[in-house]
DNA sequence: GAAAACATTCCATTATAATGTAATGTTTTC
DNA sequence: GAAAACATTACATTATAATGGAATGTTTTC
């Protein structure tokens, strides 16, 4: 299948899966006479992978990972629960800051009248933190 | 005082503050008479405040727009609460992002044994979503 | 008076994950 | 056989918020 098949199909941009090949996250599909891609399942499968993984979060380095272990079928579970948990970790990390933000924030909004009147706790904080 | 010494005293390295100047979160200061940047205290005010709107994950853009309501002292307050409301709004919608994945990868993290053995649930799911 | 520390401007680069655009070639469909 | 649809590569740009580096000028300190 072409690559504007493909793109249809996984719902992904047919630039993207360019890119996603570019960046190694998928493997150089076999090409037609004339030079165009030429898909088969399990790229198709390959790229739903790599979609879902997004989706979840990871990043492309992060992905490249997940891949070489999917691919590997001896590969220990435990491998892979790391990179999760690795990345489980990260997000809480990323979930703490903006929790702490949206806190002080609300706080702040919470103490702000939000009429015509000028004073404003929010500004005040700013101001003089 | 020079850049050096407002970089020391904010905290901010002297090139961020150059590029907050240029970005227009910090106006054009005055200048000595060998072209070197002269700030006083109000300059150092401002930038302590978009340090601490940084802070709070507001954007460069969003700063922008709180710097003019805090120099304009007959802004109503509603007009900072709106601001403040919808970056809170964007906090929270990331927030929520983050939890789903993270809440995802718990589940399946769980679920896989971590051990030697190579059938894994957090793969499955990538693979077969 | 020379070195160290500090300043300037301008241009490029970092990270991340794509997306836009140009120039060109191919296949399908009417 | 011409238009539409699809493909290719290469290069640039987007967004965001800075940071790095080169070339050069100034001020302070020994």
């Amino acid at each position: 299948m072409q690559i504007g098949q493909l793109s249809k199909r996984a719902g992904v941009p047919a630039k993207t899966i360019r890119y996603y090949e570019q960046v190694g996250l998928l493997p150089r599909p076999a090409r037609h006479e004339n030079g165009y891609r030429d898909y088969g399942k399990q790229d198709e499968e390959t790229l739903r992978f790599v979609v879902r993984a997004r989706g979840l979060g990871f990043s492309i380095r992060d992905i490249a990972d997940l891949l070489t272990l999917w691919h590997d079928r001896n590969r220990a579970s435990a491998e892979v629960k790391r990179l999760a948990k690795d990345h489980i970790a990260e997000l809480e990390a990323r979930i703490r800051d903006l929790e702490a933000m949206r806190r002080t924030l609300t706080d702040l909004a919470e103490r702000c009248h939000g009429d015509d009147r000028p004073d404003c706790p929010i500004i005040e904080n700013l101001a003089a933190g």
